[in-house]
DNA sequence: GTGACGCACTGAATCGTTTCACCCCGTCGC
DNA sequence: GCGACGGGGTGAAACGATTCAGTGCGTCAC
């Protein structure tokens, strides 16, 4: 049942007054500056909140003040507990700022990316942190014009913003490498869609580490995926046992966790072995990689503390005038465990 | 660069209509009804907008409205793909509503539960839904009485909220009766803090499920954790394996996947057999489950039909006057897959 | 006794948007 | 030629919290 009847409206701060008979300075102050007004007062004007069901109205708060006491955060895929942890991270770096952070999933969409960080804005959120489906789009530009703007997870070649990411053109090799050593010639990369820039520069550095073993163009086949989900991984498993066995990759780079343990599961329902049928290195090292069927070889990215880093950027362009901006870059590590490893 | 320099103000639809040489009046119009403005007019006002950097105050939009088009999804732990698969169902429910959702991670604290709560509350959003740490708290009922609340995936006694829910005594049950057909007699409950409900209504299923198969009150071992981490789910393992094995359990049954999983790769590691020598069941049946090292025998709830359904009975009541409580529940079924049959 | 001081409290002005009563003026029907 | 109509535009008022220049008054030092 709700207090407030249909017609009449919130208690505001006049209400609150005229009930505790004072005015509504007074009650103002006993909600920001308590120790200003005398206990009697105070004792009085809380009392009246009580019983009006007084809550304070946010919106006007803001609109005086000029800003708003949240970060959000826009992220491509809640789904993922790369992202979430991510999240943790800037969750940590917040806490002692009494800023409440608010999640935001896009869905790997640049229109619900649009409509977030617009929404976002609007509200005269303190900043923005940006996982973005495209980094170089203009609309980050755009926003970041009046609202400060991190990117996470990725970055632009210029400048123009603060950044905390991994080099994943490094990771792409690192995993590519590892399945070369393990005596691979044919390899297959599993990720999409090619408009995520992660994937791009993953697929990259396969690639490079491909050309830098001397292997001919062809040695890396690529599998584009509509997505980066479970369900895709299993779907590309579908595609990859489809191939020419005369030229089927021996080997698999997924372009992050959940894409690899989908491949994992449906080679081995598929009645084949990893790694002897097919080996599977995935990206991101989610702690359910360690878990899966077949332990799974994964490049390892610093989650956490890239949230961290990313928050700790973001608070210092909220808050410090001189602040310049600032790329971070995390190198990736590879863990080799069983899915490469017979 | 800010356009805005410190001291300036942001552009306001006074300093718009200024530039285009109209009334603020005009400039509102375009912005909410573009019909009623002459063309010529119009793309005056846009073009100043443009030259303007002009980004609409939300706060101050909200004000005059009352309401924002927001609403939030209030959550016990973003990690866990349970929760964020009741938030895909949320977010499609919610898909052409033009509401933007919100999630909050509490990680199982209350005193962020409260200031996730009270925070949007002040923002006056549409509503909000939430998972409890405590569907009993009387901070529910306060914040209730102003902002439309739905309980996801919790219940209270009475009918004083909405609610969307799967049974979870009666999945709790299903998981035991499971174990006690495999030919279990000594089974753990893992899972904590019984400050959460869903873990005191599935332990409450199990024993009632011991009870009516005849077996004794100590069939059940309670291995109470911290929280319902995959971390937690490996430490509980260590302590499984401590016990005397005279009285060691030969099954499992984990409040969540994430636990279970954690047990199972606990288990495994130490080199012991699932489900020879410990089945183990987990609870949501999330995706992971089923591509686990030993395909995980799970509670299955419909996780993005809870969301949807909860979704939907928030709309209702945030726009329907005719609004009346409704409690949903979902019944579980158990999906038996490897680690518990052998 | 007087002036200075400071505590407790007051209330008008302000933030930026939306709404709505109202105005202006060209067009149309008769 | 006149009144009715309506498209296009205007700007004051309102939303609710906060701020800040004041007011009133009791206390204290000299």
């Amino acid at each position: 049942m709700r207090v407030v009847q249909p017609g009449s409206r919130d208690a505001s701060v006049v209400d609150v007054a005229a009930a505790a008979g004072v005015s509504l300075g007074t009650v103002s102050n006993v909600l920001n500056r308590p120790d200003r007004v005398s206990p009697a007062t105070r004792a009085k004007v809380q009392a009246a909140m009580l019983e009006l069901g007084f809550v304070r109205n946010e919106s006007a708060r803001q609109l005086r003040a000029g800003q708003s006491r949240v970060i959000g955060y826009v992220m491509l895929d809640v789904s993922n507990p790369f992202f979430t942890d991510v999240a943790r991270g800037i969750d940590r770096a917040t806490a002692d700022s009494d800023l409440s952070l608010f999640l935001c999933n896009t869905d790997n969409d640049p229109r619900r990316e649009a409509a977030y960080l617009r929404n976002l804005q609007q509200q005269r959120v303190q900043g923005i942190l940006l996982t973005p489906v495209d980094a170089s789009s203009a609309l980050l530009d755009e926003i970041a014009r009046h609202t400060p703007l991190v990117i996470v997870d990725r970055t632009r070649d210029d400048d123009s913003f603060c950044s905390a990411a991994a080099d994943d053109v490094a990771g792409g090799r690192l995993a590519v490498e590892h399945l070369v050593d393990q005596g691979h010639r044919r390899i297959a990369f599993v990720g999409g869609p090619t408009a995520i820039g992660q994937v791009r520069d993953r697929h990259q550095g396969a690639l490079e580490a491909c050309r830098d073993a001397g292997l001919g163009e062809d040695a890396l086949v690529t599998i584009t995926t509509p997505g980066l989900t479970f369900a895709d991984g299993r779907e590309a498993g579908e595609r990859l046992a489809g191939l020419p066995s005369r030229n089927r990759p021996t080997a698999a780079f997924c372009a992050n966790d959940l894409v690899a343990l989908g491949l994992l599961q449906h080679v081995t329902q598929a009645g084949q072995r990893v790694p002897e049928d097919l080996a599977i290195v995935g990206f991101d090292d989610i702690d359910f990689a360690a878990a899966a069927a077949v332990p799974l070889t994964s490049v390892r990215q610093p989650r956490t503390s890239l949230g961290r880093a990313a928050a700790e950027l973001l608070l210092d362009e909220a808050t410090n005038p001189a602040h310049r901006h600032q790329q971070i870059t995390f190198t990736p590590d590879l863990v080799a465990r069983r899915s490469t490893q017979s």
